[in-house]
DNA sequence: GCAAATACCATAAAATCCCATAATATCCCA
DNA sequence: TGGGATATTATGGGATTTTATGGTATTTGC
């Protein structure tokens, strides 16, 4: 599976095109379809994406009968379906966004790609920011810590 | 798993490369990507690296059913992975660090590797020693017993 | 035939490769 | 064990390639 890692912002053109970083593309080298597959998030204002082999590993969960999902969440996931865009590199590596998802994240001039592990998100870089300084405020204050692996402890 | 030892100190040029240590290139030869993930470390001004099968274990775990992040923590992580870079090796064995990332740890003419068994750090020497000398000021305030005992959890 | 989409080309900036050399560590044999 | 010979590492700089980003030409569908 692909690892996104690292915030990059590049231009978008009159044409709605924009360069994918080129780490990401290289992410995604391996898989069947050249290009990325975009979504509008519904938590946020921002776009959702990853690559095709993502899709087709949870279209086989859902098809499984001993997938372990709920009706709500069955429900969440066609929607994601139904609203996701299969967007082709050119061959500069650049997509082409609908202007469904530049209107959903309210894009203009720049788009800031960040990768979230398996996936990536696109966003315009003023949410983005308004975004990051609320989840520090937030996690400050309900002190949360990201005590996930890669720090070990005790090192302080 | 790599296993980072040791305290080396190596020169940065204009074009931002360092050499990272060889001992510690040895250490990561074995995995998939030839280079080092590097964040800014959240407790210090410091860079913390380590190779990416660590950064693929958690991001497999972000993308299984049964994690138990909260959103709030999911948003912590998220901006962890953002803030993460992927650094691979030129063919010296150097990487190039990201100019946010030599802000963040205020480094300019050299670089100190440390190794603390899974991960590593990178750090201005300057701030290394000041935060040296505090550690064991403290330490021995607290009479904390320095003889050496497992790395804590969930760092295999 | 026309608009929209796609392919193709050009360029500047940035990243990367490649080679040269200095410094260090390691080897090897007397 | 010593100490020269050899290999490895660290570091610097120039040449080359890749990337991002424009613009123009060509195709496609209606």
């Amino acid at each position: 599976m692909a690892l996104f890692l690292s915030t990059i912002i590049n231009r978008i053109d009159a044409k709605c095109r924009v360069s994918v970083p080129s780490s990401f593309r290289s992410s995604l080298q391996k898989q069947t379809f050249k290009g990325v597959i975009a979504f509008p998030s519904y938590q946020n204002n921002s776009i959702d994406a990853c690559g095709i082999d993502r899709m087709e590993n949870i279209s086989d969960s859902l098809d499984s009968n001993n997938n372990n999902y709920s009706k709500e969440e069955f429900d969440l996931i066609s929607l994601y379906f139904g609203e996701a865009e299969r967007l082709p590199f050119d061959k500069e590596g650049r997509i082409i966004l609908p202007k469904s998802l530049i209107q959903h994240a309210t894009i203009n001039k720049e788009v800031l790609f960040v990768g979230l592990g398996p996936t990536f998100q696109m966003w315009n870089p003023d949410s983005y920011n308004k975004k990051k300084k609320e989840t520090i405020k937030i996690a400050n204050k309900k002190n949360l810590n990201p005590r996930l692996k890669p720090i070990p402890k005790g090192i302080e």
